[in-house]
DNA sequence: CCATCTTTGTGCACGCGTTCACAAAGACAT
DNA sequence: ATGTCTTTGTGAACGCGTGCACAAAGATGG
């Protein structure tokens, strides 16, 4: 049955924290912008600052890299940029289909960040006929029945699912059993996969509601009226004060 | 000030932790598919197996808003919709303003996530002014100009920045400036706010090069074969670990 | 009313991630 | 070379989140 994911302590490989992982990207685009205005050195503290994060947490993250600052001046820009991008796998090319091109999706594909970074759109693949030769960011949607030859073809490892929630389990599992082993998931969807896929989720939705949730406690907190409904009766069908449906239905299971 | 915050944990602490919250929301969905299938109750190893985590930390999780189970039974799914609604503050009504509306701005303004649960676009901002009156998504873009105007007219505290890199930083001060105290951000780049300003990114740049990182990592320890141990095991992947925005983060130029 | 069975709610332990604080390492000036 | 000064790299403490395992609570049946 689905279990929560247990994020394994990774591999004894080479240790590198998840937290860390999460923020070497973060590192990187900030190194980035260094080296185009050609700063040869940094120090952690300076660096920690462009990246938004505690100058003592940017160092011990380096420090599972290994040693490369130089005591008293700092980080070689040049030199770290090529380090974490090796680390990351940026060396190397990333073919990546995206399925689903709806509004999302031809906007992922025309997002520039894609290309910048070794990552290259193979394919954009739709379930709807008629989207099939259309071109959307200069590049000729295929249809759902060519997703296992093109992922063979392409030797795609990572894919990006854009679906409507309906369909991305099965998407998923098509992707999977043609040899994707990394998932990225902007349908609104928890997604099942076998033990060895990796699944990053994106949800718009989710994000919303955690902001709405913190900026009502800002609102609480200094608005002590506003009559907070007194949890009652239950059992019986409480509440449900939140009126009927709306188009949005995410579905758990693939209907 | 009658309501204070952090005065009493006798009833209930207000401290819900963040890692709670942040699960909120995918129970909701979860409950929401339930409660349209006319499921009255649910226990938590279904809910649980439903929303992708583990059982106890479901159980956990729902204790910090209360006691709303019954042992031997489950939880009423049409009472803990509202329960949680009522908690993350979608009872009530959000308007949202996004500017930038690109490529990415487009599709969120479409996106039916959006209108589904308390959210409302209230207006569509863009800095360029042959977009200025034409619809997207059924409503007028209006200038950037107005801005200021459009976020006290409306009460709006939530805005979306989808503008390139560049332009964020900037947009985010005036949103601040103009009385937006949360901001989810699409563009690549580290948002400077001021304390009690909520920021939460997302970015598909860096999740794509987290996938980078792992897929590497299999690939390269590849070699031990006899294979997997071929788990009949699934995991549900839940993943993407944000973390809590608190403001203070220096900015940084693009990639 | 009592026994049994199911499922919640939670005390506890463990591991990860963050932060502090400082010794060690190297650059630089004299 | 030697001393001083800057900045790294990291040991250690702490706090948060997770998962186990179980007692308590309530339903259900006799």
């Amino acid at each position: 049955m689905a279990t929560g994911r247990t994020h394994r302590p990774a591999t004894r490989s080479r240790g590198i924290p998840e937290a860390t992982v999460a923020r070497l990207p973060l590192y990187l685009r900030a190194l980035t912008a260094l080296s185009e205005r050609s700063v040869p050195t940094v120090s952690s503290e300076e660096l920690a600052a462009a990246a938004g994060v505690n100058s003592a947490k940017l160092r011990k993250d380096f420090s599972y890299l290994g040693s490369y600052g130089t005591r008293g001046v700092g980080y070689d820009v040049e030199y770290l940029v090529y380090q974490i991008s090796r680390e990351l796998g940026l060396t190397q090319d990333w073919p990546v289909v995206i399925v689903g091109i709806g509004n999302l999706g031809a906007a992922l594909a025309n997002y520039g960040g894609f290309a910048s970074r070794g990552f290259r759109v193979a394919a954009l693949i739709d379930a709807d006929p008629a989207m099939a030769g259309k071109p959307v960011a200069g590049i000729a949607v295929q249809h759902t029945d060519e997703l296992e030859q093109i992922i063979t073809d392409n030797g795609v490892s990572i894919g990006v699912i854009a679906t409507p929630a309906g369909a991305a389990q099965q998407v998923c599992e098509r992707l999977v059993a043609a040899g994707v082993t990394s998932i990225l998931n902007f349908a609104p969807t928890v997604l099942t996969v076998p033990d060895g896929v990796d699944v990053r989720k994106v949800d718009l939705s989710i994000e919303l509601q955690i902001l709405a949730f913190h900026e009502q406690r800002k609102a609480g907190e200094e608005t002590p009226e506003s009559g907070p409904p007194a949890p009652v009766a239950r059992t019986t069908a409480a509440a449900a004060d939140r009126k009927g449906p709306d188009g949005d239905v995410p579905a758990v299971m693939p209907a």
